[in-house]
RNA sequence: GCCGGAGUGGCGGAACUGGUAGACGCGUCGGAUUCAAAAUCCGAUGGCCCUUGCGGCCGUGUGGGUUCGAGUCCCACCUCCGGUACCA
């Protein structure tokens, strides 16, 4: 009767959802609260993403069936609208970020508009927007009312071509993240947050909520919490110039402390000046300048031999009074520990190492190994250890942290791989700090609350100062302000905060995205918090986790939100990958396909997906007599394999892409794109079109009048399936028991209206704009997205009868009809009677059998 | 290296607490429809073997084990992916 067209009714039923307000959410609603949400995005230049079409999907089908399932449901969008590319891009061309953002955001809202996704609008929120970040500052004032921030003098990433200092995470192998720029060291004035404050809670708290395992478990490894001792080693005053001192260590294997043959300070470690003697002093220098120079990288990866020198310092051993040589090498770490190690060559492979390296003694503490071959880091017996012989290691440092604290020679504690949280950035697109530097002695004054927010100038350049500052700190009459305790004359800060801060807390604004007295309101906050599904992508499951959980402790402790987490589940969905089709070019010249893969001698040359010239099933180069490889493999814009999800709307419409995504497989698998599998699912969708509309030829099969007894149980069975598996978030195999039951209709001459009107609820969370369609045509009112979910009856999913397995021997050997409800004795008879189960029984004894009702009969013979 | 995850047809993937391996989809093959094609509909589709049957054997990365019965549990190993990297 009427043609199936996406691109008609598509934009037809997003204006309608628009007008009415489906998926407003009513805050004052007594329904049950569900809050899901998806990692906002930044609005880059390149548009929407099939990736990120992936988890909006996911999260969009979960928002439309909590609903339909009588929840209250709270499903928000916004921007995370600060961040680097945008003001890269105001540098190469001048435009200001905020128009490059507010024209990117402007192509996202197009686009997630047009894939249908069910969110309330009216909640929109963007971190560069002042009435947002006006609460982002006065979060920042509560964490340094807090004594959570602090200024430090710190090394950090300094990219010379970026202009600007960037985080560990924003460097990878010493360069850039973006733009692959090198990375060198420099301490610089830094605004930190301590995050280490919240380590333990960080780290208990996982047990509140229910992430997946390993998720939780980078997590920990990320926060690194591990137990030891802090030790005291007096510097030797006669080979140190009468210097008084004690070098502090942290080990985790304090059992191991008579072992202890030398000591190591790291290179930026303060006592190494004043321990060095005048005979070693330049050696040391000398090595303190390279390692100062070096990236982390060259520190770790690139060096197989552990440098380092001698200081002529000596220190004593606690607990046996031996005197140990003091070294400087950079195989320690500064930043870790006590930033000095007592080192034990003979239990620590690193330490024997360097020992061995530099002919350093190396005695057997702990039995069970040969030291003289590797450093033994098990388990084993103590030895030579004085009181310490022959306890085990367990024992061994119980009582040696004992004796420690007894004598004054140390304590047992913990250590962290956590850092304070580096929170300024040398840029202008970010939050300005709402503080100011006192010029007359130097104080950090806050601004007070109501002169909130401290808003962005205008600036002329976007270039970095040079010296490490901001552009801000190129604008006088913003720099230049007055101290709001004194009046006296003040500096602002030039620093911005980092792109986390605004995607620290956007969940809590989205419960009350105008509340002007307050971030959110506590009772609103009560009322919806925690998010109860969080989906994005896995890039995220460290940082940005760790920190919103930071903030959002801190806002609980100081009484802003009720609850100690901010995601009670949440799900990472798996990368999509694309097929790239790539030459390889040899030295000569020459254009290869796939027997170039893998050589050394060659460059890859990936042809853009759409220029590859396709003889049959066989992809050939455009302009070349060269078959191309393929390779799945990550998307990106440079291997020519990204798949729009603009063209697919196109082509098949978004209720076909939605379904497609969630077809692919398990949400959080990474998956391939096939271009040929969206017609799989746009097929799938006509052929239900075509059931209820009938097509040019055939009119609509859809009758009044009830379903009979196999189509009520194939009806319910598919009630069931798609329930079960759309609250386990298992889309792929919900999608398979909806084909399968549309298959089933299709073999049928009259379908009753009854048994089709579930199913288009049922699909109306996966391909909404059709279900709104098929749900009119079937004669009710609209919309299908306010009609609920439908029901299913256990007993009506049962069969009278069900094929029974027969195995012989545990091979399968035939299958019998049995009664739901068959007893062994009826079964076993039947299955006798079977020829082919006859067959296998012949001339042999049954010695067992096992029934397993609804499962298996097998037969054990002799 | 360490931590985490995964290996199932030509491909993406199904398989509840151990119980008929391969649902569903793609692709392929055959048929119907058509002047023809596309689209659509119906059917077949893990491999091998023979005496072509309601047949047999093999088959879930590899090698062992537990069990009446193993993709699923245990031990050892291989490969791939993700995270992390001198954290004392």
């Amino acid at each position: 009767m009427s043609e199936f067209r996406p691109d008609e009714f598509e934009p037809k039923w997003q204006a309608y959802w628009e007008e009415n307000n489906t998926f407003q959410t009513n805050a004052d609603s007594d329904l049950p609260p569900y809050y899901v949400l998806d990692m906002f995005p930044y609005p880059s230049g390149a548009g929407l993403h099939v990736g990120h079409v992936e988890g909006y999907t996911a999260t969009d089908i979960v928002a439309r069936y909590k609903k339909a399932r009588g929840y209250e449901v709270l499903h928000p969008m916004g921007w995370d609208a600060f961040g680097l590319p945008a003001e890269q891009y105001a540098l190469k061309t001048g435009t200001h970020p905020r128009e490059t953002t507010e024209q990117n955001i402007e192509t996202f809202t197009k686009q997630l508009k047009s894939l249908g996704f069910a969110y309330d609008w009216d909640r929109e929120i963007n971190t560069t927007d002042p009435e947002y970040y006006r609460w982002t500052q006065w979060i920042f004032l509560k964490l340094y009312e807090q004594d959570l921030a602090y200024i430090a003098e710190v090394p950090v990433n300094w990219c010379p071509a970026l202009g600007t200092v960037l985080a560990n995470e924003e460097v990878i192998d010493g360069r850039s993240e973006r733009g692959g720029h090198p990375v060198v060291r420099k301490p610089m004035r830094q605004w930190m947050l301590k995050i280490t404050e919240y380590a333990d809670r960080l780290l208990e708290d996982l047990e509140l909520i229910d992430w997946p395992e390993h998720l939780k478990e980078m997590q920990r490894n990320w926060i690194g919490r591990s137990r030891g001792a802090e030790v005291d080693f007096p510097v030797d005053p006669e080979t140190t110039g009468g210097l008084e001192a004690n070098i502090r260590v942290f080990t985790t294997r304090p059992d191991t402390l008579f072992g202890a043959t030398y000591m190591v300070l790291a290179p930026e470690h303060p006592l190494v000046d004043e321990i060095t003697d005048d005979e070693h002093r330049e050696a040391v220098e000398a090595y303190r300048d390279e390692a100062a120079t070096k990236s982390d990288l060259e520190r770790t990866e690139l060096q197989d031999e552990k440098t380092g020198v001698f200081t002529g310092g000596y220190a004593t051993n606690p607990v046996n009074g031996q005197r140990i040589p003091v070294w400087v090498a950079d195989y320690v770490l500064y930043g870790y520990g006590t930033g000095a190690i007592m080192a034990v060559p003979g239990h620590d492979q690193r330490d024997w190492e360097f020992a061995t390296a530099h002919d350093i003694d190396i005695v057997e503490v702990i039995s069970g190994g040969d030291v003289t071959e590797e450093a033994h880091e098990g388990d084993g017996t103590l030895v030579n250890s004085d009181f310490l012989d022959g306890l085990s290691v367990e024992e061994a440092k119980k009582e040696i942290i004992d004796w420690l604290e007894d004598e004054g020679h140390g304590k047992g504690a913990v250590s962290y791989k956590l850092r304070d949280w580096l929170f300024s950035r040398q840029r202008y697109w970010g939050e300005p700090f709402p503080v100011v530097h006192r010029n007359e002695d130097g104080e950090v004054v806050a601004l007070p609350e109501e002169q909130l927010p401290l808003t962005l100038p205008e600036v002329e350049e976007y270039e970095p100062s040079g010296t490490g500052e901001s552009p801000l700190a190129t604008i006088e009459e913003w720099v230049d302000t007055e101290c709001p305790e004194t009046g006296k004359p003040a500096r602002r800060e030039t620093n911005t905060m980092p792109q986390w801060a605004g995607s620290c807390w956007y969940y809590l604004r989205f419960i009350d995205p105008d509340n002007e007295e307050a971030p959110v309101d506590f009772d609103l906050e009560k009322k919806w918090m925690p998010v109860d599904l969080y989906v994005g992508g896995a890039e995220h499951a460290v940082l940005h986790l760790l920190y919103a959980r930071f903030w959002h402790k801190v806002l609980y402790d100081v009484g802003v939100v009720s609850t100690k987490e901010p995601f009670q589940r949440v799900v990472n969905q798996g990368m999509i990958l694309g097929t790239s089709y790539l030459a390889y070019e040899t030295e000569e010249g020459e254009l290869l396909g796939p027997e170039g893969a893998g050589r050394d001698d060659v460059t890859e040359k990936p042809v853009h997906v759409d220029k590859v010239r396709w003889e049959g099933d066989t992809p050939m180069h455009p302009d070349e007599d060269v078959v191309l490889d393929e390779v799945v493999e990550k998307m990106s814009k440079s291997r020519g394999n990204v798949v729009n999800p603009d063209d697919v709307v196109d082509e098949y419409g978004a209720d076909s892409l939605r379904l497609y995504e969630m077809f692919m497989g398990p949400l959080e698998q990474t998956k391939p794109w096939d271009p040929r599998g969206v017609t799989g699912v746009h097929r799938f969708l006509t052929r239900i079109w075509r059931l209820v509309c009938g097509d040019d030829e055939s009119s609509s099969a859809i009758v009044d009048g009830s379903a009979d007894d196999e189509l009520q149980r194939q009806l319910h069975k598919t009630i069931k399936k798609v329930t079960e598996d759309t609250d386990e978030l298992a889309f792929n195999t919900a999608i398979a028991a909806m084909m399968e039951y549309v298959n089933y209709l299709y073999k049928r001459d009259e379908v009753p209206r009854k048994a089709v009107a579930p199913l288009v609820q049922m699909l109306a969370p996966y391909a909404p704009h059709v279900a709104e369609e098929l749900w009119v045509q079937l004669g009710y009112e609209p919309s299908v997205a306010e009609a609920g979910w439908p029901e299913y009856d256990e007993e009506l999913t049962r069969e009278k009868t069900y094929e029974l397995a027969v195995q012989v021997q545990g091979k399968l050997r035939g299958t019998i009809d049995v009664p739901q409800d068959v007893e062994e004795e009826d079964a076993v008879a039947a299955a006798k009677d079977n020829v082919d189960v006859q067959r296998h029984l012949e001339g042999k004894e049954i010695r067992r059998v096992i029934f397993v009702p609804g499962r298996i009969l097998n037969f054990v013979v002799g």
